[in-house]
RNA sequence: CGGGGUGUAGCGCAGUUGGCAGCGCACUGCGUUUGGGACGCAGGAGUCGGCGGUUCAAGUCCGCCCACCCCGACCA
């Protein structure tokens, strides 16, 4: 069955994506163009995801909320960058009941417009604030051309919304959130970022400044994967969201927003994926460790199984166990089955593993023979726990590394245009929309963002050769 | 929205000069297998993307439409 193997990444990174995202069964099309069906493994990987990230939203005080997915169109007409931003990839609902609305409802894009409008409705004092709430849904916006996670139509995320009294608090607010994406991205799912500002022409619609966490794919292009957004009073101003502080003034209140989106599994894909398949972070992973009983005879079969079952229910414990207990494929076939799903840690368990009390462990981050290492019975769940643990550190060190080959300081102009073609180029800018436009019209690489971390001093503009203060990173993007 | 491509069984494809709708994989049943993608036998499965035209006869020729994929401009 050789058709059975994927193209590999080297020669076609992009359907290489695609066929693991469907043999993984991860996703699948949907009947409407541009849209997807997230399968059960995918949508438990969120589940995963959106835990870890729940768990940091309400330990830093945010509570979860339900909003409509209809907004009045008119509301996207009230804040001018917005609505340029948003307009062209709007669906509006004309019809309903079989009636044409008097006013057409927009599906919601994002939903700053119909936060800012309750936000106004629920805002007298300073003593309402600040407010900090989160959503789970999905949003719809029309793209133009559309990949399984990274760009649908209508795609899930988280979007937070928070409103305060004071700048400050809203921009603290604002690098908080951001901070917690960080985490969640190196720690969870194992991807290093780089945290930083987003310049003027890559911005959210509507936002002061655009804070975004970016990292590097397999391909060495760059994916955006979360933002946090200071908002300013844009919205404040656009929906009134007023409040009466303490000296009795009329304020308007400082508000931001914040998402991360099902993109993520895109990365995460995209990140630790290998040519065998889908590799996932142990963290976030829906089976942690699978078990594939190996036997020839029926007496076998028994005893393998019913240890199998006993391993099974003690890892369960502490960790997400699947045991394999298909009949009619062979182990070879389960192992490459469970590695094109990724499951970092396998459990072979044989007639040779019962006659030694131990079993065969196989790392998914280490391919072949050289992955496979022999476990007693006794002590099993802290060796797989450890191993996990290596495991999730060792993706970590891996995709860091990958970046860090792949990332250049180049000196001339020139030396820029090569660098990134083959990845990220951090170099002097000197913040200027001309010179960010040169570069795009002639590599068709992007600001990708202004890091936090900057070396000091200055130097000089890549492009102009302009005095500069910051770096940026530059680069493919999807 | 421009350029290119593809639509035939769930998936991948073949189908000659217009003449009974086919192959591989997957699927179902039975048997033998099972430590890195097993094999045999027997089965089920089709509005040939849609509409119209030419013809005794269209998967095949002609026209229109639709969908999807790939490449470019816009985007989490």
């Amino acid at each position: 069955m050789t058709e059975d193997r994927l193209p590999s990444r080297a020669e076609d990174f992009s359907e290489w994506y695609n066929q693991v995202v469907l043999r993984a069964e991860l996703a699948d099309y949907a009947p409407v163009r541009g849209c997807m069906v997230v399968r059960p493994y995918g949508w438990a990987l969120w589940e995963n995801i959106q835990a870890a990230l729940d768990k940091r939203f309400k330990a830093t005080g945010h509570v979860n909320a339900g909003f409509p997915m209809f907004i009045p169109k008119s509301f996207f007409e009230k804040e001018k960058e917005h609505v340029e931003g948003f307009s062209p990839e709007l669906a509006v609902v004309t019809i309903g009941g079989g009636e044409e609305l008097e006013e057409p409802l927009a599906i919601r894009p994002t939903s700053e417009t119909i936060i800012g409008h309750m936000y106004a409705k629920w805002v007298k004092s300073y003593r309402d604030l600040p407010i900090l709430i989160n959503l789970w849904n999905s949003v719809v916006r029309w793209e133009k051309r559309t990949k399984l996670f990274l760009r649908t139509t209508e795609f899930y995320w988280q979007e937070g919304h928070t409103a305060h009294a004071t700048a400050a608090e809203a921009e603290e607010e604002t690098r908080r959130m951001l901070d917690i994406y960080t985490d969640f991205a190196v720690n969870e799912a194992a991807i290093p970022v780089i945290p930083g500002e987003k310049s003027e022409s890559e911005k959210f619609a509507g936002a002061v400044i655009t804070y975004a966490i970016e990292a590097m794919m397999g391909d060495c292009k760059a994916l955006q994967s979360a933002t946090s957004h200071y908002l300013g009073q844009n919205f404040a101003k656009a929906f009134n969201i007023q409040y009466l502080d303490v000296q009795n003034n009329q304020q308007f209140a400082w508000t931001t927003s914040w998402g991360l989106s099902t993109r993520m599994i895109g990365a995460i894909i995209m990140v630790h994926g290998d040519d065998t398949g889908l590799i996932l972070p142990p963290h976030l992973a829906p089976i942690q460790a699978v078990i594939v009983p190996i036997w020839k005879k029926e007496e076998e079969k028994t005893a393998v199984c019913e240890k199998a079952g006993q391993i099974a229910d003690e890892l369960q414990k502490t960790l997400r166990i699947k045991v394999d207990l298909r009949e009619g494929v062979t182990p070879g076939f389960k192992f490459n089955d469970w590695e094109m799903r990724g499951v970092p840690l396998r459990i072979e368990i044989g007639p040779r593993d019962l006659a030694a009390s131990s079993v065969t462990l196989s790392r998914r981050d280490r391919p072949g023979r050289e992955g496979k290492t022999t476990a007693a019975w006794e002590g099993l769940a802290q060796t797989c726990q450890r191993t996990l643990e290596e495991i999730q550190q060792s993706l970590l060190e891996r995709a860091t590394q990958f970046r860090k080959d792949h990332t250049s300081d180049p000196t001339t102009y020139e030396e820029f245009r090569t660098a990134v073609e083959k990845g990220f180029a951090l170099s002097w800018w000197c913040g200027g929309s001309a010179c960010e436009t040169k570069i795009k019209e002639d590599t068709k690489a992007t600001t990708r963002c202004i890091p936090f971390e900057q070396p000091g001093g200055t130097g000089r503009c890549i492009v102009c050769g302009m005095e500069a203060s910051k770096k940026a990173y530059f680069g493919k993007a999807y």
